[in-house]
RNA sequence: GGGGCUGUAGCUCAGCUUGGUUAGAGCGCCGCACUGUCACUGCGGAGGUCGCGGGUUCGAGCCCCGUCAGCCCCGCCA
């Protein structure tokens, strides 16, 4: 029915006689003659009616077309005059003069604006949702879904040119007691009995491996029910992968062709290797496990800076086993009495008791650590203009909270960046952690992470904290773009590691006795990753939600707005499942 | 599970501080005019369950309580 797309035309285009067909973004009725912006996935053009070249009954048919409306048009590209030119639009050199217009389908007027004027803010984000139909016509999302989508192509390219064999695996599954929340799917057949929607392929592909396919992907929807966040959806995409006969540095380099070739489809070519950071120097250096190494501001042990001077605080921690540290500021004298008292409050917040500071402005000395005796700026090591903020206690609550000190700083002090594209590694992450509330000891990861071969002996001897698992992230810009890990391939050391997180190995036979099957059958050494692809689609688009770049997305509550879901059912549908509401 | 912010015309917002005549603006919509616009312009017009429920008051968009929805954050997300 078309010709060309909308967005396509150029001048180059000029003389043909073409046909489009779109939607009426806007019009402008100067009564003899009529200009429409029609727009389709390619962008819009101006189409032209006019009584020199327009038909009569074209004329009044175009007169009273509205927002929206679908229309095909045929007619002639034409140069535009040069006053009339708009170098604001790609297609603004040339003009359709329509001689004739179709009309497809009428619209009602929208109740959320398509085209928005310069500077028109959107549309509640509820109502976006609300009316998904219209808010995925504008332009902005068009472009995105097209990158998504180029993204999707370049993933599948990359990885199938390794290799990597694309294999679907079940949607519905087995429900995990451990972990996330589970959506379940009641069974019809086996009343009382219920599937799992997968919080992500992780024992399939594994046993993918024990069947022999050596390189795996898929580009796969995972489910978890837990609260959700602006980078947190409860349905997901991840770029799942999987090799065998790999180590560490063989995922590695598979992920970073992969995370390289989508960031030059963004445009943004980057280097590759990525450097590499073990956890604990992350822990360490910036407080968190996807640190943000565009910019400094590094965290200092200063024990032995600021201890043993009279400071109350400092010197309680000391002697309880904790630390004081801070983060050094360069240039942090230019905060403000305002921003400081911020930055205070973020820290308190995170469940810092306090945030003392040093700033140092020419050969004046200030903040609430100036007053002890011996703290010159040269012993501090402070140079003009620099400020340390510094925290006291046990790691656990000081590194989390000098993260989000430094984090608040350069949202406020806004530094230039020493790299656009910051991509590292971190590793050799624990393998237990301890419950908040239990205080027992449970896996960090997932069970099947293996750990790290130069401490199984002391795992054996009982030791857990410490011990390193072959985990690794992937971070970029301070956001961690996935992860993954070497599995566990010894069915002995995986029922030992269920033990310890107290999974008796009838109850571990119960829950994955078909992993544990399949590593007795024959398993060759094996491990992978997953990029959460969401996000790197989010990061891509310069998008600042994930919801600008799902198509129908939930919102925080979990709901579906556009379809109204999820949504009550009959007595009778649940009777099919003999389910019953719990009153 | 907890905390914060928001909810007034189709859309974006003002009005709330200090309760008081007929709740306003811009955009959109409808009508008329208009031959080079591109956020067209000009003139005229329609359009309101102030999220919902309750309370205080002579009187509530405004104060109080509850509730729903959206967003952000904490917990949670092996």
């Amino acid at each position: 029915m078309r010709t060309h797309r909308c967005g396509a035309l150029r001048a180059a285009h000029a003389g043909l006689d073409v046909r489009l067909g779109g939607w009426v973004h806007r019009r402008r009725d100067l009564g003899g003659l009529v200009f429409f912006d029609l727009r389709d996935r390619d962008g819009l053009v101006q189409v032209a009616f006019g009584p020199d070249w327009t038909p009569p009954a074209v004329m009044d048919a175009a007169g009273k077309v509205g927002n929206e409306f679908v229309i095909l048009v045929r007619g002639k590209v034409i140069a535009r005059p040069e006053h009339a030119r708009n170098p604001d639009m790609s297609t603004g050199d040339v003009e359709v003069r329509a001689s004739d217009i179709e009309i497809c389908s009428r619209a009602v007027t929208p109740p959320i604006p398509v085209a928005r004027s310069k500077g028109e803010p959107l549309p509640s984000e509820e109502l976006r949702l609300v009316n998904r139909h219209l808010d995925l016509r504008r332009p902005e999302l068009q472009k995105n879904f097209e990158l998504r989508h180029r993204l999707f192509q370049c993933a599948r390219t990359t990885l199938a040119g390794q290799g990597f064999l694309e294999i679907e695996t079940p949607i519905l599954t087995k429900p995990t007691p451990e972990g996330a929340r589970d959506y379940l799917v009641p069974s019809r057949v086996h009343p009382g009995q219920f599937y799992a929607l997968p919080q992500s392929p992780q024992i399939y592909k594994q046993v993918l491996m024990m069947s022999g396919f050596d390189r795996y992907f898929q580009i796969a929807r995972c489910f978890r029910d837990e609260d959700l966040r602006a980078d947190r959806q409860p349905e997901f995409t991840q770029i799942d992968l999987e090799a065998s006969f790999v180590g560490p540095n063989d995922v590695y380099a598979v992920v970073e062709s992969v995370l390289a070739a989508l960031w030059a489809e963004g445009g943004h070519p980057v280097q590759t290797p990525f450097p590499r950071m073990a956890h604990r120097d992350a822990m360490e250096r910036f407080g968190t496990d996807k640190p943000d190494l565009r910019y400094g501001f590094e965290i200092e042990d200063l024990g032995a800076v600021v201890g043993g001077k009279g400071f109350r605080a400092f010197d309680d921690a000391l002697s309880a086993g904790g630390r004081v540290r801070g983060v050094r500021v360069a240039g942090g004298a230019a905060l403000s009495r305002k921003d400081v008292d911020a930055i205070t409050d973020v820290a308190r917040a995170a469940g810092l008791g306090g945030l003392a500071t040093l700033k140092r402005q020419g050969d004046q000395v200030t903040g609430s650590l100036a007053k002890l005796e011996g703290l010159t700026a040269d012993v501090a090591r402070l140079a003009d203009g620099d400020m340390l903020f510094v925290a006291a206690g046990k790691d656990t609550v000081t590194s989390p909270a000098l993260d989000r000190v430094r984090l608040d700083v350069i949202r406020r002090l806004k530094p230039a960046p020493r790299v656009a594209h910051a991509f590292t590694w971190v590793d050799a992450f624990p393998l237990f952690e301890k419950d908040r509330e239990t205080g027992a000891w449970v896996f960090a990861h997932h069970p099947f992470t293996t750990p790290h071969p130069e401490d199984i002996a002391r795992l054996k001897a009982g030791e857990r904290a410490g011990i390193r698992a072959l985990h690794y992230d992937a971070v970029y810009n301070g956001n961690e773009l996935g992860s993954g890990s070497i599995r566990i391939t010894d069915p002995d050391l995986q029922l030992m590691i269920f033990d310890i997180l107290g999974i008796k190995a009838d109850d571990a036979q119960r829950r994955f006795g078909f992993l544990l099957t399949a590593l007795a059958s024959g398993a060759p050494p094996h491990g992978g990753f997953a990029i959460g692809f969401d996000r790197v689609a989010m990061l891509l688009c310069g998008a600042e939600s994930l919801r600008d770049v799902i198509a129908f997305p939930k919102t925080t509550a979990a709901r579906a707005l556009f379809e109204d879901t999820p949504a009550p059912i009959d007595a009778a549908d649940l009777r099919v499942f003999k389910l019953a509401p719990v009153p």
